[in-house]
DNA sequence: TTTGAGGAGTCTTT
DNA sequence: GAGGCGTG
DNA sequence: AACACGCCTAGACTCCTCA
């Protein structure tokens, strides 16, 4: 159970790259002329740069029609005169100049930065930030890398665990491989914006050029190279981005309510067996939807259906997803025609759980967001004056949390994935860390191994995993214990994908819902996790709470008003009860609540 | 011409 | 993806 | 009631734009 200890610790690692990128590079660009001392030469450019009062004033002193007019119709009109030609001079472009060269002295001083210097540091940001845990979406929005701010304000003070770095397979052909990849990148940071922005126009655009483009990228002989990587490292491939780029067309395809495109596109990323592997699930699923809802056609969704369950790929949630259409397809008495090729589906069969309902008073919304209930709050501040107990505001989860409290669970915590993962990270941190595996440690950053979301992960230490497996299902609630304390003693705070520090108000109370589990059922659900942490870490239930007199607990997933559970969630209800959890779903009815006021 | 709503950009904390 | 919350 | 969609995702603050 004791990591290993790396001769330099992560701190003296750290120090030289960041000299590297933040001085050294810095400077070199800079001599490079990062920035251009050439002056302002475009007009449009100038004008651009002027903030609004400023342009209006030079429309005024330009006697423009309407100085107060938006700003893009000033610019018309501004590179309108400057095409007319003066009456004092013969030069073409002398009412132009003169523009120009109001604009430049309203605009001050400007600095212009150079597009082919920045876009050197912002690739070398995109290379930097391959595999490190500060992972975020956009490493290079609007076709140039900004520097993040969590990059360099916080890496300075993260501490990563101590692993081997081991770099054996060149992921990157040479230079253009990774320019390549590197303007896929961009090209995705493009779609997801515009995707959020809600541009769909700009969105279909931007995917249908990428089509053409992925088209002509996809004899490239790079790619046979590509091929050959591990999942884990195939990630950072120009077909994976590509690949993700249609994956994203084919949502705005469905925006659009264009769902013969969206079945063509999704047939289509369901022909290849390179990229993406692991959203296959999804793919599949969309489709038999599209299939049945859209296209209303029964019987390629029952062949979606049947191909969908006979993929491998396809795990945990969307598995139970195509299933459960298959089982209500057979049920539905206007699929009649179909019986024959319904009857043998492999279909799915998942235990139920208990379900309690409670009550709780709804605070009248402010604005949207999340659901806000009222409490009584009985535990009075510090030997207060106020005696009466006071109205708190809530989440569903901390009501849900308050009714188990009342039922004698003294412990709870509303963690989601974390309390399990956190659990799983502290009793399996050496060998998540451990050393002999290529290629998953590439730099000191890493919050975890680059093959811990992929089947690999299992696959590659699999005699440690079992063994380790093995021996907690065996052990004692004082061997946990002390397990824990070794690894939250050796390495409390550092930066791990799976942990949150703070997930547990400290080691003890980690210690004791560890020992509550129990050894069988840790075990148990460790095995789920490290099978296939990719798809089973959505999903687990809301809640823990545990009594630590007699070491009762349950597992409670919590619903508000118009909530249901999602398939992934009811897989892992049944999971986990049968492991031997108690285990139920909460629903939190609205409790007559027209008009409450808070005083 | 004034005003106000909404957008865009920036910073947080070592 | 993830998950909640609201509409159609 | 069952099924799909749609939207959002930090928060504060300042400055800018435009109708």
């Amino acid at each position: 159970m004791h990591p290993k200890s790396h001769p330099e610790g992560p701190r003296n690692l750290l120090s030289p790259i960041f000299e590297f990128l933040s001085i050294h590079l810095w400077t070199h660009l800079s001599n490079l002329s990062l920035f251009s001392d050439s002056e302002l030469q475009d007009l449009s450019e100038a004008l651009d740069s002027l903030y609004g009062p400023e342009r209006k004033s030079l429309a005024k002193a330009f006697h423009l029609r309407n100085p107060n007019a938006p700003k893009q119709q000033l610019l018309e009109e501004f590179l309108r005169l400057a095409k007319q030609r003066s009456f004092f001079s013969p030069n073409q472009a002398a009412v132009g100049g003169a523009i120009l060269k109001r604009a430049k002295e309203l605009a001050g001083t400007c600095v212009r930065v150079c597009k082919g210097p920045r876009g050197v540091f912002s690739r070398v940001l995109l290379l930097f930030s391959l595999s490190d845990a500060t992972e975020d979406e956009e490493a290079g929005s609007g076709g140039q890398g900004q520097l993040s701010t969590i990059l360099l304000v916080n890496m300075r003070r993260i501490v990563f665990p101590s692993y081997t770095v081991c770099r054996k397979t060149q992921i990157f052909q040479d230079r253009d491989d990774f320019i390549r990849y590197s303007s896929a990148v961009y090209l995705s940071n493009d779609v997801s914006t515009a995707l959020a922005l809600r541009n769909w126009k700009e969105g279909f655009n931007l995917y249908t050029g990428a089509k053409v483009v992925w088209k002509e990228l996809e004899n490239h002989p790079s790619l046979r190279h590509h091929a050959t990587l591990p999942e884990y490292l195939r990630r950072f491939t120009v077909g994976w981005v590509y690949t993700r780029i249609l994956s994203h067309g084919v949502e705005i395809l469905q925006r659009l309510r264009m769902y013969e495109e969206a079945v063509a596109q999704l047939q289509e990323l369901l022909a290849q067996q390179v990229y993406c592997m692991d959203s296959r699930g999804r793919w599949w699923d969309r489709l038999a939807l599209n299939l049945h809802q859209h296209l209303k056609d029964p019987e390629k969704t029952i062949e979606c259906i049947r191909n969908g369950l006979q993929d491998p790929f396809v795990r945990t949630g969307h598995r139970l997803s195509l299933s459960q259409r298959g089982q209500k397809m057979r049920e539905s008495p206007s699929c009649k025609a179909f019986r024959s090729i319904l009857q043998d589906l492999p279909l799915l069969q998942v235990e139920d759980v208990a379900h309690v309902t409670i009550k709780g008073k709804l605070c009248p919304q402010t604005g949207i967001g999340r659901s806000v209930f009222l409490m009584e709050d009985f535990q009075m501040e510090d030997r207060g004056e106020d005696l009466e107990p006071s109205t708190v505001m809530c989440s569903v989860e901390e009501l849900a949390l308050a009714h188990y409290k009342q039922e004698g669970f003294d412990q709870g915590i509303h963690g989601e994935g974390s309390t399990f993962t956190t659990l799983f990270g502290l009793l399996m941190w050496d060998i998540i860390f451990m050393d002999g595996i290529p290629d998953v440690f590439r730099n000191p950053f890493q919050a975890f191994p680059l093959d811990l979301y992929t089947d690999s992960f299992y696959e590659n230490r699999r005699e440690a995993l079992e063994s380790r497996l093995e021996l907690l299902r065996e052990a004692s609630a004082k061997t946990l214990r002390s397990w824990i304390e070794d690894v939250w003693s050796a390495q409390e705070g550092k930066a791990s994908a799976l942990l949150g520090w703070e997930r547990f108000s400290s080691l003890h109370q980690a210690q004791s819902l560890a020992c509550c589990f129990g050894g069988p059922f840790l075990s148990g659900v460790f095995r789920r996790l490290s099978k296939d942490l990719r798809h089973s870490r959505g999903g687990l239930p809301d809640l823990v709470v545990w009594r630590t007199e007699d070491g009762q607990y349950k597992v409670v997933e919590v619903k508000g008003p118009n909530d249901r559970l999602s398939h992934k969630q009811m897989l892992w209800l049944a999971e986990l009860q049968e492991l031997g959890a108690a285990v139920e779903v909460c629903h939190v009815v609205a409790e007559g609540a027209k008009s409450l006021h808070l005083n």
